[in-house]
DNA sequence: TGCTTACTCTATTAAATCGATAGGGTAATA
DNA sequence: TATTACCCTATCGATTTAATAGAGTAAGCA
C-alpha cells in the first residue's frame, strides 16, 4: 500500500510543476489544494527539499519550489525519496538489498523469483515517467 | 513491502506443488522445511484452505494438499488472497476499489495517473506467472 | 530597528498493523 | 480408544504510520 506520504508527495510535486512561473509557492497553498495536513505537508516538502528535488525561500513571498525541470526528475528517484524500497522484498532491490536470513539459496527461492519480475516491470514504469507526466 | 505472511504462503505453497504425488504434507514438515514459525503457518494455510487454494486431511498421515494443478493456479489469485489489493492505492483496484474521500477528481489525479500503470504491469507479471512457474 | 511571515526542527502520541505465541478443541485414523 | 494433526480464538509486544504541538530561526519590509 502507497503510504500517504507518498501519496501527499506526489501531488504537491505535481501542483509545484503545474505551478511553474510563480514559483515559490507557500505551503499553506499546497495544504489547502490539495487537502492535506499543513503540518505533516512541511515534513514531507522538507526531505524533498534536503534530498535535493526542492529549493526553499524563508520570510515574506517564501515558500517551496522545483529545482530542475518537471521533465527531468524521473519517477524511479521521487519514489525512492518517499516511499523507499521499489522491490516488494529487500532481497531483489537495487538500492537497497539486502539478504534474507530465513532464505538459504536465492537463487531457487520461487518469493525471489516471482519479486524480480514484478520488481523490473514496476521499475520500468518509474523510468518511463516523469514529473512532467503527470501533470493534467 | 511484501508480508511474511505472503512471502511464507507462496514458500508453501511452491513447496507442496514441488512435492506432488506424496501429498498431504503435514505443517510441521513444511515449517522445518522453510523456516516458518509453525504456528503462524497454520494459520496461513487455514486461510489458503478456505479460499479453496487448498484441501486437508486430518487425523494420522493427514496434512495439506494442492486441490488444483499448479500450472492452473495463477498468480494474481493466489497473490489477492494472501497479500490482498495488488494495486498501491484503493483508488486503482480492480477488486477492492474504494474512492479516495480527499481526491475532488480521479481523471486529473497524477498519484491515480501513475498507480494506474504500476497495477497494470505488475497484474500482467502475476497473469504470466501460475504456480508451477515458482517450482524450481 | 522591530515586526511579520514562513520555513525549520524536535518531540510526542494515538491508532493501526504485523508477526508471533498460547492453549484448548475437534475430527479422523489405526 | 488413543494418538495424530488440523481447527479456532484470544492475546501480546513491537513497529510503523499519520498527525499534532510548539518553540526556533532566517528573510523581507516599513
Amino acid at each position: 500500500m502507497l503510504s500517504k506520504k507518498t501519496k501527499y508527495g506526489l501531488k504537491a510535486l505535481t501542483f509545484l510543476a503545474a505551478q511553474k512561473g510563480r514559483s515559490p509557492v507557500q505551503i499553506s497553498e499546497i495544504a489547502k489544494h490539495e487537502n492535506i495536513s499543513q503540518k505533516f505537508l512541511e515534513s514531507i516538502l522538507l526531505t524533498l527539499r534536503k534530498t535535493g528535488l526542492l529549493g526553499s525561500k524563508k520570510g515574506k513571498g517564501g515558500g517551496y519550489y522545483l529545482i530542475k525541470e518537471p521533465k527531468d526528475i524521473p519517477m524511479t528517484t521521487v519514489m525512492r525519496v518517499l516511499e523507499g524500497p521499489i522491490a516488494m522484498v529487500p532481497c531483489v532491490s537495487l538500492n537497497f538489498y539486502e539478504k534474507c536470513e530465513d532464505c538459504p539459496d536465492e537463487a531457487s527461492c520461487s518469493v525471489h523469483k516471482l519479486m524480480l519480475q514484478v520488481r523490473d516491470s514496476t521499475l520500468e514504469v518509474f523510468k518511463n515517467n516523469t514529473l512532467a507526466d503527470l501533470v493534467p
